[in-house]
DNA sequence: AACGCAATCAACCGCCTCAAA
DNA sequence: ATTTGAGGCGGTTGATTGCGT
């Protein structure tokens, strides 16, 4: 079943460039020609989805998987977009990056048609030097962490039956309760909204990962309050913005 | 035209996480 | 519980391109 498609390719030379790097000897690298990105591209539009692992065998590609995989991924994909960043793309970048750091998958899921290295080098061909004008405090960016919660938890019960679905809403907390933070909780069954309260009495017998969509407290009050206060101001934007890609 | 420098970007490396054996 | 392989990520490199002199 598995044929391979043409083993005409492995008959380039290897790439003088970054002689001495670890790898497969006798393995492919440096850039791609046209004949072996019409090898990967007819591959994987044959036997999609598969291992990577076994895309060198499948497209007689005489390289790696990583090397297959990431001229897929950060080339190849029809779905990438080309050409210049926008201004609104730009805006985007600037304060997911403020936000999130060097994440820069997680900034790529936002931005449609991106890859995360073409965001990468963009932020550090153009966007970090205008970070430092832009900027004029230093925020820490809020990283999505894990949570403990109890198992009987009313809303991961609910998730795990698909009854509910977490809003992209936080709040502030009120007083002087600062360890204690509220996720906002859209609760489809009984048609209301619920604040549930995350803290360090919780018993710890449940993980789960809730990654882009809670944000809670992390480092100074200061710094964590505008960070959440700009959060919501992104979670706005990008659904404005991708509300104007659909139509 | 020739040269040097800076900017850009494709590609690689090493590391991490996770799931399966 | 440990090992192994695959996928994925961020950091970095080096070839290419563009621009000024």
């Amino acid at each position: 079943m598995f044929q391979t498609l043409i083993a005409s390719a492995n008959t380039g030379t290897t790439s003088p460039t970054r002689a001495g790097s670890s790898g497969s000897p006798g393995v492919r690298k440096g850039q791609w020609s046209k004949e072996e990105d019409n090898l990967l591209r007819k591959c994987i539009n044959q036997y999609s989805p598969m291992k990577w692992s076994h895309v060198p065998k499948l497209a007689g590609l005489n390289r790696c998987r990583k090397s297959c995989r990431l001229r897929w991924v950060n080339y190849l994909d029809p779905s990438i977009k080309r050409g210049s960043f926008s201004e609104d793309e730009e805006d985007l970048i600037i304060r997911l990056h403020k936000l999130l750091g060097n994440r820069w998958s997680l900034i790529a899921g936002r931005l449609p048609g991106r890859t995360a290295n073409d965001i990468k080098n963009y932020w550090n061909s153009h966007l970090s030097k205008r970070k430092v004008n832009v900027e004029q405090r230093i925020l820490k960016p809020i990283r999505p962490q894990s949570v403990t919660l109890p198992r009987n938890w009313t809303w991961l019960r609910m998730k795990k039956q698909g009854e509910a679905e977490p809003k992209m809403e936080t709040k502030v907390p009120d007083g002087e309760e600062h360890d204690q933070w509220l996720m906002m909780i859209n609760d489809s069954k009984y048609d209301h909204e619920n604040y549930y309260t995350l803290n360090d009495q919780m018993a710890s017998n449940q993980h789960a990962d809730f990654g882009f969509e809670c944000v809670y407290g992390v480092g100074e009050e200061e710094t964590t309050v505008d960070a959440i206060l700009q959060w919501d101001g992104l979670l706005s934007d990008i659904k404005l913005w991708s509300d104007s890609e659909v139509e």
